[in-house]
DNA sequence: CATGAATGAGCCTTCATTCAT
DNA sequence: AATGAATGAAGGCTCATTCAT
């Protein structure tokens, strides 16, 4: 007699033997970075609320157990996820503005560049938008970024000898950046019937006029 | 085999009868008002995921089976509530435009009201962009608005004779305006240490410049 | 702008005026059979517990409250709806009985006549051998059928004279009908590959065997 | 907006260590097995419908979630139960058949057998027909019990060298003999004043006239 | 006689989190 | 260090039933 009964967690079992070389007993932050890299993939593709710890730990390879051994909560993940996230573009536009080129080509690097990291964490930073409300300590880390690139800003005039801004139109530039980014990064665009290259080539005219 | 035919517990009844004003036999539109009513005061405050359905049943006055007499799911309810709003909004701006007063005092009359409206929405609206994300249909919605927005804005240049703007400029105009608003709104600015009028004057400006 | 919200209440209340020219103000037992009427159908079809009392008053064309004038609860309806059912059998099998045929025409009729029935009322009679487990009530008055049945056995017997059957027979041969009645009227022969026709020919020759 | 991340209370975590002494950490079959034995148990005596799948987790000395973890939902529990029920009746039918007992001897036991085990699954029984009207599935594996039914007894009579019957014969025989063995499983021939002894005596004579 | 808006207990299901191994 | 079975609070949704009109 055929059994017509689920074979609960057997097929999933076999499939990630075969699929996965676990890293048993590796390093703590090997472990930690394997985790952050997959909440980070799985935030970003289903949003926070959509995503479960248990997933995030089977995507990187690790049990349940493991997750809660390396972060106390979800929140604290994705605080490290969005931590790495923000290093690593802190890192790209730190090499952008060190090459010396001039201010119109840096400014088409920086859009392009804001545009590539709002598109790689389109769903990540959607639920960042929600939660900072939501979350004090993301909200801080959030400000904290906010201000951080205000005071890029000002440095990079001060700099180049240009004439002050205010720091109020600086905000202002940077959310246009900011919302103009995400919806190129979303397709919303796209949607509306827009020029993606006529945007962008709007928004390169702003950097450089903000550097200046 | 026992009866496991239901055998409701009449004590809970009568228990009701002694203290209970609640609001019987309204129309199912006034319920249906109530309801949508409730759920965006509860989706403002809580957010989207953090808001439901029993909850908003309970803020409306009414038990959960009369929610989903109403409304399939929260989604539903989400929707009816946005529209809610952007019917609200868009009457305001209707009303605004409506008087034939100079660019610059529409101008500075759009951004309060733009800036009281994301205000008042604030909580609502983060949760609407994350739904924008997973929702098809709440994405729609969304861009119906924004068509209508780039629609209109062309419209009121044409009126008024001025030069022909790009559609791609009017989005970023909306863009920043949209994002700016929502700063002020959560109290971003506050806590940037920045000076919420001079970011409103410029917002003014901008205004002036795209109706012109 | 359209709205994409729901509607509720008003599509399937136009719905019912167009199809159903609705009894206000009939004799309570026009309304009362009415009501069983509409309940037997649905419990044919969704069974007892697939049936909400809700959909019985709207297939009778009357609402909620009036279903709960006239019966006490779901059960009462359903014992309400046996009862129709079993006079009506009763009164088939009366009929046949009292025409003067032979033994052989008599067996072929009764046959068919449980086997129209059975099919007639097949997703009832499942949920009714169900609830005889679980309703006292219900049970109480399915034994009472039997012991008719089986006393019009006898009484049958003893009016042609044939020798005495035991009570202990005549059960086993009304389960073998009621079995194989249930059966055929559920298409299990069918699917099991079996001959309708060879079966209900056999279970004639054990009707005329009872009957001599 | 204030936060709505969960904060799951602590204190209830902290009540129950206190006082628990639950089976943890068993192998995921042997938490399946208790999972169908508890679900047999329960739908024996209450039902499909007057079982909820939380009851039948409480009852294995589990939580709800366990429940979730092995079975998709209560039908497919059910269908396990069903199977698990049906294998051990077929080993023990097996064994009575492997005996090389006289006909008649094995009849008695046969039929003994199918009271017995119609007895003390009687109730589980009875939401069985029920849901094999209602679940294609449950349908399926019915009916695949009934064909190797027909089978065997095909086959016992050819290794015993007796004239053919047509399986249609053999259909109604079963049907009699599961509606008979019911009728006394479930004390019906006692409400109807019958002798439960004389029945089994007729059945037993059926089913030797069956195999010879 | 009839209505139908409203009820609310209760079942189904998920998932963040724990802990014995 | 890692496991993974188990947890259980919480939220989604239904439907038999009531009662003010």
């Amino acid at each position: 007699m055929k059994s017509t009964l689920r074979q609960p967690s057997i097929t999933p079992r076999l499939k990630k033997k075969l699929a996965d070389p676990r890293p048993r007993r590796g390093s703590p932050a090997s472990t930690r970075e394997r985790l952050v890299a997959a909440a980070a993939k799985v935030f970003n593709s289903a949003g926070y609320h959509g995503t479960d710890s248990n997933r995030i730990a089977a995507e990187a390879g690790y049990s349940p157990g493991t997750f809660y051994k390396h972060f106390a909560d979800k929140r604290e993940i994705f605080l490290a996820a969005y931590e790495a996230w923000v290093v690593s573009e802190w890192a790209a536009v730190d090499k952008e503005l060190s090459t010396r080129a001039s201010a119109d080509v840096v400014a088409r690097r920086l859009v392009q560049l804001t545009v590539d990291f709002h598109t790689r964490w389109s769903g990540f930073r959607t639920s960042l938008l929600a939660l900072v409300q939501q979350d004090a300590e993301v909200k801080r880390f959030y400000l904290g970024q906010r201000r951080r690139q205000l005071d890029l800003m000002a440095k990079l005039r001060f700099h180049r000898g240009t004439r002050a801004h205010k720091r109020e139109e600086d905000a202002i530039h940077l959310f246009t950046m900011e919302r103009s980014c995400d919806a190129i990064a979303r397709g919303e665009l796209r949607s509306l019937g827009l020029d993606r290259e006529a945007v962008m080539r709007v928004l390169v005219a702003r950097v450089v006029e903000a550097l200046t």
